[in-house]
DNA sequence: AAGCCAACCTGGACGC
DNA sequence: TGCGTCCAGGTTGGCT
């Protein structure tokens, strides 16, 4: 489900809502994640004063100064969720206790993870050092469709399916083209496709595809769902049936738009 | 090295 | 109503 856009709306509540607090203590019910959090480095963070809120593509980081830093990922169907007192969810994985609330990990799938370090990943793509330049440089030479490079966390941080898809739709290309064989032009299309969905997304809080989805931290659905061109539609926006690749790219189908796109 | 694919899980939608 | 099948927004590890 969650994306950078879902992520970045995510961290915004939770650095207005928890940081500066003190984390009380962690809880690690039986049935967690599938991979265990190292619940002896997680209790170690206990008592430590929630400093900062940042998000690395994906995953969001929790940073408790000298004591450490905890960093989530929401999986598939991972949702972070600002709990009232007592109040419990069917699917918690994770909860950390605040001196200003609880905050639950509620994850159905159980794809989330909660661990102390990040994997290695490409940059930012909404920050600086993400251009076309340097697109250009992690595609060349790869045979794989570009919308596989483009949700290899290890090119550019942060893209899914659903983004991935729009972002190409935006820049006119079809998924299955061969990475490295993108024009200049479309390489760098394709870079400003990026950075514009994902920043509309970011701006419209995320996307709510249907009642299930995406909800923040105080159970707000997003906005980005109304703006999307491709994603879960039969026709872009200009009335274009969609078609979706033969075989699905990265393991996922593919949705595109056989006239914009090239 | 890069690319492909199965595996990791659960729940919901759909067809019969 | 019940059962089987397929599908899902992500990542990883093993194999070629």
């Amino acid at each position: 489900m969650p994306e950078l856009p879902e992520v970045e709306t995510v961290r915004r509540v939770l650095e207005e809502r928890l940081a500066g607090g003190t984390l009380a203590s962690v809880a690690v019910p039986a049935v967690s994640f599938y991979r265990r959090p190292p619940e002896r480095a997680l209790s170690a963070l206990a008592g430590g004063r929630l400093e900062s809120v940042r998000r690395r593509g994906k995953y969001l980081l929790l940073s408790f100064g000298g004591r450490g830093e905890l960093s989530l990922h929401l999986g598939m169907s991972g949702r972070l969720l600002l709990a009232a007192d007592g109040a419990t969810t069917s699917h918690c994985r994770l909860e950390l206790s605040f001196d200003r609330g609880r905050l639950l990990f509620n994850d159905p799938r159980r794809f989330g993870r909660a661990a102390c370090e990040l994997p290695q990943l490409g940059p930012e793509p909404l920050g600086e050092e993400f251009t076309a330049e340097s697109l250009r440089g992690a595609l060349r030479g790869r045979r794989a469709p570009i919308k596989a490079a483009l949700m290899d966390q290890s090119v550019v941080a942060g893209l899914g399916n659903i983004y991935a898809t729009e972002a190409l739709h935006r820049a006119g290309v079809r998924p299955a083209r061969e990475a490295g064989r993108l024009s200049w032009e479309q390489t760098r299309a394709l870079w400003r496709a990026i950075r514009s969905v994902l920043e509309r997304g970011v701006a419209l809080g995320g996307c709510t595809l249907d009642d299930e989805a995406f909800l923040d931290p105080l159970g707000r659905p997003g906005r980005f769902q109304g703006a999307v061109s491709v994603y879960g539609r039969r026709a872009c926006r200009r009335g274009h049936a969609l078609k979706r690749t033969a075989r699905p790219i990265g393991g996922r189908t593919s949705l595109y738009c056989p006239e914009c796109q090239r």
